[in-house]
DNA sequence: TTTAAACACGAACGGTCGTGCTATCGTAAT
DNA sequence: ATTACGATAGCACGACCGTTCGTGTTTAAA
């Protein structure tokens, strides 16, 4: 029992590791059952076996993505002290995510914006818990004294998040080598206006 | 000649009409010839005949697209009194634009991102050019005295896109009923350390 | 040693895709 | 009236899609 089904749970997740890596390059809706086979050496029908619908598979794949993410993004940076210092390692893990095969969930959340269904449903979850996550962060550190106590913590997640998107997007499609500068520099202006010091110093 | 070529015209016109239609709904790989044929009412060959190609099609198809956020974006814009004025306007113009029917190109940018080609040439292009022009009417503003000498052009215009983005996205596929008032916000934010008045005021 | 289950395979299905070829029809110029 | 041409339609093609089915092969349990 274990030595077969452990071979099945190895070949399952073999194809969910290939699978990333189709996804990243031709995005969810790229991946098909034929070309991911032949990418792992087995026949359609084999590998169809495994799941029982091509959009099982999808759905899988996410799963697999987002369980990624969480594992060198999110719970890395929870473990680093809360604050400000925490918030660092999230955004500087974040980037070296990104800096890698193409970043699975961002590009899902927009090739799935417009089609209902449960793709798009469980990427918009996973999409809200991920912008929770920030914002507990953010919380977190207004509460040990980082920022300021009447920062808007919503609104801080939200710019972040959207710089991530930014740089995400100069660096993927338009290659723009300045992409990791202007993200950090955008961060760090964040920063600037969520210190608590900042109450009673300037900008410059 | 005037007649037959007019009737063309207006019959390639429609049908690059609704293909805007189709894509903001499907993507732009989502746009296939026949289910386009069927949408303006005539055969796949005969619709075929004008594009020569399935490439083809989706290029002039993004090109309308392009053409079309100039006129009701750019342009309108820049005809406004150079200055911050002019890029509150820029930014109302594009809110209004992305609260229509889906934005072609920033979806047509996710779904280009890994797969070269014309069409991705040509959006990143298309990306490039309105981000440069976006930096001009920033620089402007610069100019006429609104916002401080020393401003990071650059990084200012990168900024703001991010935002459009950020907007995009969380209205999209979150659907956050607070995904304009963040922007706008942010927006705020942006201009409040851009301001030239900033260099002798205090942020609060 | 037999039995049952898990796993992989090849072949085939109905469907849709993009793309050619050929014919038809309406209009314009001769 | 004839010719020429541009726009459209009809049809067939090869390729690929997701999916199903039947059949072996390997392994664990009896």
């Amino acid at each position: 029992m274990q030595g077969r089904t452990g071979v099945q749970k190895q070949t399952k997740a073999l194809i969910l590791e290939a699978a990333l890596d189709v996804v990243g390059r031709e995005g969810i809706e790229g991946l098909t059952i034929g070309t991911l086979a032949t990418a792992v050496g087995m026949s359609k029908s084999g590998l169809f076996a495994h799941f029982r619908s091509r959009d099982a598979l999808q759905l899988d794949v996410l799963r697999a993505a987002t369980d990624r993410f969480v594992d060198v993004v999110l719970r890395p940076a929870f473990r680093e002290p809360r604050g400000e210092r925490r918030l660092h390692a999230l955004v500087d893990n974040w980037l070296r995510y990104l800096g890698g095969p193409g970043s699975v969930l961002i590009a899902a959340s927009s090739e799935l914006d417009d089609r209902p269904g449960r793709l798009r449903a469980f990427v918009g979850g996973a999409q809200r818990d991920l912008i929770a996550n920030v914002e507990r962060a953010v919380r977190i550190a207004v509460e040990v004294g980082d920022f300021r106590e009447d920062l808007d913590v919503e609104l801080f997640a939200w710019s972040l998040y959207s710089f991530i998107l930014g740089y995400h997007h100069s660096k993927r499609l338009l290659k723009d080598p300045k992409a990791e500068e202007h993200m950090r520099r955008s961060f760090e202006g964040l920063l600037r206006v969520a210190r608590a010091e900042n109450k009673k110093r300037k900008i410059s």
